[in-house]
DNA sequence: ATTACTAATTCACGAGTAA
DNA sequence: TTTACTCGTGAATTAGTAA
């Protein structure tokens, strides 16, 4: 998991500078023996995770990105409300989405839940199949609703969503009560045309964050 | 350090609801055999950090709490530039907060935007005059915005928060639009009674990190 | 299919110590 | 003072297998 040495040396600061840290240190405070600590420096070397310099140890890049992405992770598992993440490539919609944007009921409706108006025109991504999970744990989330409406002998259904961001800017993405998207694909609103505002074509891979 | 298993466990959800995960998936996952795999689920159960039920397995709030620890402890090394730290003292509101926190329509609009019913109070921090520039950089950052709404006559307006953490519990500062403390006092507020929670009196020192 | 026991094995640890 | 070697010990792991 992370190495328990490594993430000392982290916590002494050697991914900022050189640290003057001994095995004799490591030991005591990790409550090992020196011999120890210093067959598992000569490890962590030998690995490439950290070198050992005149000024003291370095935590190399290659493990602080390695340690970066370990504690991402367990960040993103622990503390799941703080955002959601997404990746995925912009695919090409049915239209079915701008047709909705363009009424007035919504978009006055979208204005005053989500404080925008929406673009007349949504962003399809197909999500990566190892996020669709995640996308099931979202819906556990109380979402804001944008009531829908009769008009013209028509029901237009309600439109559950959740706030999200795209490269800095704040949208949301939206389900339609009657969907005709898979499980795959999350459909984005966002006061800009998202497509030429991030310059988006399809197929561009793409992330985002959704927030519950 | 980290438990292997354990994390393994929060990633499959485990800490959310029971999750149905085999000794011999853990075992092919983790690169490990199938009965390291169980005995090292064994030890879990004997240090009280995971639990079995029919459902599956689940892990503990004290393992989980512990685990937030030592993630939030790397976080805080590999991302000293992240998260607006703020350190103050504890002072009385006005008990404005704890009114606006009553109502229905800010309870039900801070569940749908922030995920948590906030306690009825908030916790003011007056904090040290170093950071209040800190505080002028933060409200360059989009807030979450908590819809206002009229009722009986009277607009009670919006209010702008940030996401904030304070020793481990998930809160948010809140920024009422017509605010009645000046640039060196916070408001905050958690699904919690902080002061109880986390046993602050008047003058109680406390710091927190806010996330933009 | 599971899980988890026992026995065999391996490999990690620390004592002693040299450099 | 360091660090890091060898080596004996034992804890951790896996194979085999029962339930």
């Amino acid at each position: 998991m992370i190495d328990e040495v490594l993430a000392y040396l982290v916590r002494r600061g050697a991914h900022l500078e050189p640290a003057k840290i001994t095995t004799r240190e490591i030991a005591y405070d990790l409550d090992m023996s020196q011999q120890t600590a210093s067959r598992k420096a000569i490890e962590l070397i030998k690995s490439g995770k950290i070198e050992r310099t005149p000024e003291g140890m370095v935590v190399t890049g290659k493990a602080l990105a390695e340690l970066k992405r370990t504690v991402d992770e367990l960040q993103k598992m622990l503390y799941p409300e703080l955002g959601f993440e997404f990746s995925g490539k912009v695919v090409s919609g049915l239209g079915e989405g701008a047709r909705f944007m363009k009424i007035q009921q919504y978009k006055d409706n979208i204005k005053k839940q989500l404080g925008f108006v929406p673009y007349a025109g949504t962003l399809n991504v197909k999500i990566n199949p190892e996020d669709v999970e995640k996308r099931l744990r979202l819906k556990t989330h109380p979402p804001i609703i944008i009531n829908g409406f009769r008009l013209a002998g028509k029901d237009f259904g309600k439109i559950l969503c959740y706030r999200c961001k795209i490269r800095g800017i704040q949208g949301a993405i939206v389900f339609p009560v009657r969907s005709t998207h898979g499980l795959n694909v999350l459909e984005m609103i966002a006061p800009v045309n998202l497509r030429k505002e991030l310059s988006l074509t399809d197929q561009s891979w793409t992330e985002f964050v959704v927030y519950p």
